[in-house]
DNA sequence: CCATAACTGTGTCCGTTAGACACAGTATAT
DNA sequence: ATATACTGTGTCTAACGGACACAGTTATGG
């Protein structure tokens, strides 16, 4: 797409890397790099400067290799950038360790759903459109629905509510994310509220909705405010199938 | 970022370009466009055939002029998608012709928000991370304020509200989007359950509820699902404070 | 023990991208 | 009529992802 076209290979190729094990031929010389390396260094340099940062150039000199050596791991930019969003999500929580049922569980889930995101913001502009989830991707979403096990949802219905947790981290996170400190309701509230003043009589619910929260005071709680809302109307559902 | 490190402009350009009106000096010749032209063709562009086709050079060509000539009215390419996201969106839908009160208000307005991200799919990849908002995206979150201002939710529980609506419309229509007809359930499912298969063992709980989900035949309800269990939760949390 | 074959990393090249800048043409105000 | 402000164009650059040929390295088969 963006420039030279780049390499047809499509997303059997991005599949081959993330669940595909190297079957190591044994002749030549010894890899210096695997692609597991290569994606490390690629998460630390989207950690630091952010995704636009993170280039086959950049990554092969953090490495000290030239870039094309990449290549030889790495069948181009978004396999790699697929297979640097599984490395990042790493292992799955262990849900059964929380005790309290599928309501704790699935709290602490999102929860660490959420701080994932935050350590690495870059995954929220990486991870848009339809793509091939890697293997610790799919042991998050494995965890999310075990949790469900126990209850009187139906399978689409379990996975129906980890989409919703899904959607609330991430979209959170992405308001919380880069004016470094700024919390959510901090971050967002004084953008908007710089963008309303002066025009109170355009956006007057608006308007009132700031003062009053700017009164309250009350900052940070969208996160678990909607964590709540989510669990309550999926506990009213869970009541209302038994 | 990308290349070029372009121009160190910040965010004080997109605001004038979002916000701004054009103070039109009158001397010289007549301009043969205008920036919300501009918007409308590399909207037309990005429909068609994605954010990554829209290039100065592409959406110059068929404007028929020279890409340099686009930067008389827009200051770069990250201004110029900013304008096409808020130009995307349109007017604001008018809620108050909705009938019952705030829940179906609401629904409707997360519905339109659904559409629209299924109408103009790059926006999801367009607009991440902290970014000027122009004055449909304000008067979009506008309406959706003033539905719940005969609550007895404050100001921080309304835009909490509403932060999570906007989460699930775009994280469902996200998973909607690419594949040509491919409906939600379809679309992850067969996705994920392709991955699965054959790792029954690693994955055993989304194995389970992968084949409830198929069995049960029921699909495309993740939208609907999503916006009950929330507005469920909100009606109790409004019904807890009365 | 040696030659062959497979594998690795490097250098060079290409097309495309966003943007800078100087220039020529045009229409209005004085 | 002339100066001034504005428009669109052509040319240039740095950086990008990726193709490709090549030289060096190591295990394996004879």
């Amino acid at each position: 797409m963006t420039p030279g076209q780049g390499t047809q290979a499509g997303p059997r190729a991005a599949f081959e890397l993330l669940w595909g094990q190297r079957s190591a031929g044994k002749r030549g010389p010894r890899p210096t790099l695997s692609a597991a390396e290569i994606a490390l260094a690629g998460i630390a340099v989207a950690d630091a400067d952010g995704l636009g940062a993170v280039t086959m150039q950049r990554v092969a000199d953090d490495l000290g290799v030239t870039k094309m050596a990449l290549y030889r791991y790495v069948p181009g930019k978004v396999e790699l950038v697929a297979l640097m969003i599984d490395t990042g999500m790493g292992e799955p929580p262990r849900l059964a360790e929380v005790a309290g049922g599928w309501r704790p569980r699935l709290r602490a889930w999102a929860l660490g759903l959420f701080e994932l995101f935050q350590r690495h913001p870059w995954t929220l502009e990486a991870a848009v459109g339809v793509r091939v989830m890697g293997p610790n991707e799919l042991g998050w979403l494995e965890e999310a629905v075990a949790a469900l096990a126990g209850t009187s949802l139906d399978g689409a219905q379990m996975l129906d509510v980890v989409v919703m947790l899904v959607g609330h981290a991430r979209n959170l996170a992405q308001q919380t994310a880069r004016p470094s400190g700024g919390s959510t309701e901090q971050a967002m509230g004084e953008a908007i509220a710089a963008l309303v003043r002066g025009r109170e009589d355009r956006f007057p619910a608006l308007a009132t909705a700031l003062r009053s929260a700017a009164a309250s005071g009350a900052q940070d709680q969208a996160l678990e405010f909607g964590f709540d809302r989510i669990l309550d109307g999926v506990e009213l559902l869970i009541a209302c199938r038994a």
